[in-house]
DNA sequence: CGTTAATTTGAGACCATTCAATTTCGGTGG
DNA sequence: CCACCGAAATTGAATGGTCTCAAATTAACG
């Protein structure tokens, strides 16, 4: 049985939260995975199930929410290609929240068992996945901030710079612009706010000359103004993991 | 060199959260620390740092923040005694929040390379870490529901709610009462409303017989009411964290 | 090319804020 | 033990940022 490539992206991200040996990567290839190919607004993972399938999105978006007794939405996360949207669900048994593609959206299904089996097999593994779910973790910190202590334009341009950072790191931009996945109304629940105030938003940040959108295809035209904008600092995104420098060091 | 029997707390609650045996336990025993006697208000841990220590607390309260540009607080979390408190640091490296007492508190310091060899020799005991910041991470997630979609006086009773059943958890409770440690103006940081607000909503809450509220002890009268009153379901604290039940079905 | 979703704009209402002042509480020293 | 002081809690009045409601326009999609 040859491993198959599509897993290698994921063995490409662990390896920059923790270094992995041969046998470490091998292993993630050969997970055991169904590919499946979904819709916009299929959902992935429903608030009090227990998965028995951990998703990693191949293509398209995908984002984690919640819902309010009065049904109001609010948006936890966004997830780009390439990562594995309920890693926490092998541990915690139930899902505390829900999962959602975005976009149409190709995603690889991982029998949690196998995922477990890895986790025990290779402790380097472990150690990777543990950092990118404390990454994930530090996401949330920051929009707890984000919709408790801002304004609205600050909220909407720094979900605009944290999207342009991690398209980025993702290989999936342009001179600063990236498709954005989101309509306004989602935008509305990553941020705490309403789909019209949102558009009003928006459009203060067009004609302040920081961005253009038009037809979900965004560009950031003064990245330093959208940055101060929306009190913006990447260091919660932890795109540069201290612990790798730290273990390297560590052990020379 | 015995064993301080003051990190005992400690491997109780990570045997909650995975099967430990008797040698992963006599290693969390024997993690080396300094016992720290600290003021209210004292920093444990600044954004931006690389700490070399993990924190503790063995008796008191703390809470982790982040300061927006203009100077407005966001409370992100809230750590009663018995917890770790900057355990991601460990592995992320930068401190992307600033960890602080809330009351008088004692806490032991143990340094990050000693965490990080139990980590490394006791793979079960790292499992449970990884479970107790992951239990962290969905407590974030409702905190960003929390204030982006939910009015103050939900906000506010939804806080109350998710204190008590922690205290309980911890034993820190009689007869659903507990000595609140936060003032109104940190209440006020951990809902993203003002201090006056907060306390006109406490005045309700009153007024309706939830709570009742007098120097800093609080007692919630009727808890049916308060959890209806803060849309509160206690699914993401994981106090029953599934995995144990699933990892002992599967071995069995 | 029709149909539905998404965006855009306006006007009025409201929840929470701001500003300001007063009262109560908690701790400390005389 | 009481007086004092700063911090915390409390209350009022006015402002304002965001929401609600409603309608029109534009874009997306089969």
């Amino acid at each position: 049985m040859v491993s198959d490539p599509a897993l290698a992206p994921l063995a490409e991200r662990w390896a920059r939260y923790a270094p992995l040996s041969k046998g470490d990567r091998d292993a993630i290839l050969a997970l055991p995975f169904r590919r499946k190919e979904v819709g916009r607004d299929h959902h992935l993972v429903r608030e009090g199930q227990a998965p028995q399938n951990c998703c990693l999105l191949l293509e398209g978006f995908a984002f984690r929410h919640k819902v309010t007794r009065d049904g109001a939405r609010q948006i936890i996360s966004i997830h780009l290609p390439g990562e594995l949207v309920d890693l926490q669900n092998s541990l915690l048994g139930l899902a505390d929240h829900n999962v959602q593609t975005l976009t149409r959206a190709v995603v690889a299904t991982i029998p949690q068992a196998a995922l477990q089996e890895l986790m025990d097999r290779q402790p380097a593994v472990a150690r990777a996945m543990w950092i990118e779910t404390l990454i994930d973790s530090s996401i949330f910190r920051e929009w707890v901030v984000n919709v408790g202590r801002r304004d609205a334009q600050t909220r909407v341009a720094h979900l605009l710079c944290e999207l342009l950072l991690r398209m980025e790191a993702a290989g999936l931009t342009r001179e600063h612009g990236y498709d954005l996945p989101l309509t306004q109304a989602q935008l509305a629940d990553c941020t705490g706010l309403t789909p019209v105030h949102v558009n009003r938003v928006l459009k203060a940040l067009r004609g302040k000359g920081l961005i253009s959108l038009e037809s979900r295809s965004l560009r950031v035209l003064d990245l330093h103004a959208l940055r101060a904008a929306g009190d913006f600092s990447e260091l919660y995104l932890h795109h540069q993991p201290q612990a790798l420098a730290a273990q390297a060091g560590a052990a020379g």
